[in-house]
RNA sequence: UUAGGUAGCCAGAUGGUUACAUCUUGUGCGUAAUUGUAUGAGAUGAGGAAAGUCCGAGCUUCAUAGAACAGGGUGCUGGAUAACUUCCAGUGAAGGCGACUUUAAGGAAAGUGCAACAGAAAUAAACAACCUAAAAUUUUUAGGUUAAAGGUGGAAAGGCGAGGUAAGUGCUCACCGAUAUGUUGGUGACAACAUAUGCUCUGUAAACCCCACCCGAAGUAAGAUUAAAAAGAACCGUUACAAAGUUGUUCGCUAGGUUCUUUAAAAACAUCGCUUGAACUGAUUGGCAACAAUUAGUUUAGAUAGAUUACCAUCUAAAACAGAACUCGGCUUAUAGACUACACUAACAAA
RNA sequence: GCGGGUGUAGCUCAAUGGUAGAGCCCUAGCCUUCCAAGCUAGUUGCGAGGGUCCGAUUCCCUUCACCCGCU
């Protein structure tokens, strides 16, 4: 799991984020992304209630959590949301962690990090 | 040996690195102090069904928590339990060669309803059968007796056999069944035995209903605390009419009630409720058992976007169903694989 | 977490416990020079599993899927 601090907490700031943030989709997950105030970055994973068992849901939660954790020096600094979408209960954590950086790619942001 | 029956247990293991939650604690920063913040150490950290939400309780609130009706639930007997649509032990019935299993099992003679098609006839009696007489010539008419065989149907008037009869019929008899009475046994459901009655009176109550017993409602997102709140607006009532009040209707009850806006760091994104509980484990005693009593020990998750991870190695053929959200007692459903016990059962083989 | 509701033909719906129907759709034929419209005929079934009953879409129990409300 993430700190405290880098998880997204209250539903307001999710619908916010649903609101006012850029998507960005691949096969299996959606990106929201926003910017923030503060210096770090906060993040939030849905995992839609027809996706299998609460226990794969809870599953596919902790793959994105500890994909994000062991790169979190690479994310800019943006407030996220990860929404995993039907199909995706079969993923490992290498899987889940090339889709979040093609998705990154894809928004732009990572090429600006890599840049500076 | 094969096929079963019953009862029960486990729910991958070990090691390494790593992430998170709660609690305890050390150090640094900061503060008047608490809170806070950063970083270390230690301990603990999800099931047999946590699930479905099908029942029953605790706990909290609702007017003082009341009454009647409606509505709902349960339904063989005795016991267990805080309580129960639960459990245990029995009775009856059904199934199985058997070990054994299943069982919403009161009342149809209180009343109402329904029973399609077929069949003479469906809850009451004649398509017909037999006999007698007359006509007439293989049929009709009149009278009488009876309920056997036939076919229909889920169900057909106790069953089967013998005697008897014009043909038949509990008309008579034996056996079985039924009903009533009595005796004995059992706490009881009921069972056994004896005697009597030739014994019309279907099924359905998981159709309405009757009888007996039980049930107020909502649900921790209940609710409480921090507060001493202040100001304003609208509606209803203050004439017990009317309105509002935690299911429906009536009675009874409550005198103020409901909603909205603004201000203050925050009236929630805070704290409590929240985990010591009809708790768990072991022993002894009582009981066929469910269970109860006594005694010794243990303290065992408590989050609020919501904690048990990720990767690797070894064992292994492969690892099922599945994630606490106030807490207990049950029921139901899902479930890979491994294991244990029995004076258990059947078949086959050998002695 | 708590509560409520619905499952019938490819779609929208109906039904007293007695063996399921209507409209649109689809198929074939008729009509028309051809198409459309019209006429005739036909195909496709009660979410699943048990029970009560002679007999269940209907009654009872369990279960599955979907939808809605509170938050």
């Amino acid at each position: 799991m993430l700190d405290k601090k880098n998880r997204l907490k209250k539903k307001k700031e999710f619908n916010y984020i649903y609101k006012k943030g850029n998507a960005f989709f691949c096969k299996f997950f959606t990106m929201y992304v926003v910017k923030t105030k503060y210096p770090f970055s906060q993040i939030g994973f849905t995992v839609s209630n027809k996706v299998g068992n609460s226990v794969t849901r809870h599953r596919i939660k902790r793959l994105m959590s500890e994909a994000i954790r062991q790169n979190l020096n690479l994310l800019p600094v943006n407030n996220y949301v990860f929404v995993a979408r039907a199909g995706s209960e079969e993923l490992g954590l290498n899987e889940v962690t090339n889709n979040f950086l093609y998705l990154l790619k894809k928004s732009g942001l990572l090429k600006l990090n890599n840049e500076n």
